[in-house]
DNA sequence: TTGAAAGCGTTACCAT
DNA sequence: ATGGTAACGCTTTCAA
């Protein structure tokens, strides 16, 4: 049973088409007693108007496309959830994609996002594309998009695109303070993936606080865990069991923390007598467990709808300057930080 | 700058648009020269078809919508993972709303689905809708939609659709199976939301296996926690004070779980020294906290698959019988179940 | 204040 | 094997 079409509602109605469309999008003149006419007839038939047909019409889409690498990592889960806010109240439409960090799979998300026209995109991107072709491949693809594009999270040099993202050098400096004040004498970093930016942005901010603090960080104290859980348990056991640690570590993300926290288990150490850590991004429910865990909070959700506002701000002046907003992050104190004598 | 449309790639190729239709759909015949030369200017080009223009003309679009309560909820960000996997390996593309529990929002979204005529629905409802004028007005609504509905996770009863969901009942006797086993003599529940359909069922499921043990639950043992976290926290902590407290309890969901642990920690119970618990649904990152936490896997993301499974079996074949796949959660022991004298 | 008709970018039918 | 053309459901312009 067919969708019942503006045509029906003309029909049933006696009136124009052209009288139904200015119903339905409240413009032009419509006398209100037609106006209930028609309104009443669109009831009863239970008319919903085509999002395709106005699509094409209008040419513009009222989609906003959202393109992040994991859509189960808590941490992207509250940026979604952020997004998926503000696209509601504004009434728009969220069109979803992962692209569990791999460059093809986020590819074709854009060329979905290109085919729906889409009216703006938020853009997490599964890579930094510093490197062709990929680079070139990219621009290709975000050239073809005739609407904004705001980036989240991980900005793309080379593009200049409005971008809302933390300070993820001032996080790792503010993590690695955090253990100097609580009296580390000696601290190690599991950085993040070396092919993101934010990942080496991190470590930066922890080198930097470390030389200033007169203890520079020691190459064998970097555990290299690329933002992956299963990577980090292994490393930094490996590292663990090879003796002659920090007393003290910044971690990456929170898969960073995962791993981290289950390799600490595993080798018996206890946090923060054996082994103390701050870390970017909350875990969900950790104040439950008795498990002190100092954290950096990013505000995702936050962010999430930050990159909203900043892509409806485009869409209401086009030319307006390039926006660059840089969150900095909050450090929780939960008292894995500490230094035990 | 616009993007290039059929007619651009025809006068270029010096073809038809019928030509350049077949081409893009390997539909037809079409000669090999012709299909190359075709192929060279939609890449010059960097042609992408419109979606909506597709949408329009084959009367069908290729999004599929997934409704769900709660966005940044673990179980339901897995349910996600497991529908946006295969929505992408099948080549779909997904629109995503999320009512917050919130008819009136679970509506909207629903007229959002009915707009873009969606291929298929994966639909988690806000509530089971079981009285008026709420029941009429939503099946109003899922009359309008002429492709299929596949209910995933909360039934409704006095719709036939095809359902995915978890073994409720089945799953609450597991859980207070596993307290009597471990030597409880006294169980209560942090019952789910008696408005629910799954909650009465967990509910129910516990009360079966208490009965069969002689040990009946009694009406005082049961806290409502209306699978919330803030209202857990406070009847279980209100409880906890009260004295006289079962030894262990029965827990709906991860949210009511996470509110008794801080109500547990709140009132200086130890786990499961002073009071033990199973608990509906894993907690992101468990494992780690060396708390103890035994619970009920409900294999969220196969369970997303599952309903994306489901809905292309009944899109390939629309007459098949309806379908209900009832899902039997796992118990997994984690310790927090022990009976200590 | 209203309606006829053109146009949006495809597909599919029908000729050729 | 190819192309012209009429839909598809809506918006918008223009005339009335």
């Amino acid at each position: 049973m067919r969708n019942a079409t503006i045509g029906d509602i003309a029909r049933e109605a006696a009136v124009g088409k052209a009288t139904v469309s200015r119903v339905i999008n409240s413009s032009g003149y419509v006398s209100e007693e037609t106006r209930r006419k028609v309104v009443r007839v669109m009831e009863r038939l239970n008319y919903h108007p085509s999002a395709a047909a106005q699509t094409l019409s209008r040419q513009a889409s009222d989609t906003i496309g959202l393109i992040l690498p994991e859509v189960s990592n808590q941490f992207f889960s509250e940026i979604l959830k952020g997004v998926s806010e503000m696209v509601d109240e504004r009434g728009y439409t969220l069109m979803l994609s992962s692209s569990e960090n791999d460059p093809s799979r986020d590819f074709r998300a854009l060329r979905a996002m290109i085919g729906q026209r889409v009216r703006g995109l938020v853009y997490i991107p599964a890579s930094d594309y510093t490197e062709e072709p990929l680079r070139g491949q990219l621009r290709r693809l975000l050239d073809q998009f005739s609407c904004p594009i705001v980036l989240l999270d991980r900005p793309l040099e080379a593009f200049s695109f409005d971008t809302v993202m933390s300070d993820n050098l001032k996080g790792g400096y503010m993590a690695a303070r955090a253990l100097v004040r609580a009296g580390h004498r000696r601290i190690g970093v599991v950085a993040g993936d070396p092919d993101l930016f934010i990942g080496r942005e991190r470590l930066n901010g922890v080198r930097q606080a470390l030389r200033e603090s007169g203890m520079p960080l020691r190459e064998e104290d970097i555990i290299p865990g690329k933002f992956d859980e299963r990577i980090t348990f292994e490393r930094a056991l490996e590292r663990f069991r090879q003796g002659d640690c920090p007393t003290g570590f910044v971690l990456s993300n929170n898969l960073s923390a995962f791993g981290f926290l289950r390799a600490a288990e595993k080798a018996k150490l206890r946090i923060p007598e054996d082994v103390a850590f701050v870390s970017f991004d909350k875990l969900a429910g950790q104040e439950l467990y008795g498990l002190p865990y100092t954290y950096l909070d990013r505000h995702e959700t936050s962010q999430g709808r930050q990159a909203m506002q900043a892509l409806f701000r485009r869409l209401e002046s086009p030319d307006r300057p390039v926006e660059r907003i840089v969150d900095p992050p909050d450090l929780v104190l939960k008292g894995s930080e500490r230094r035990m004598p």
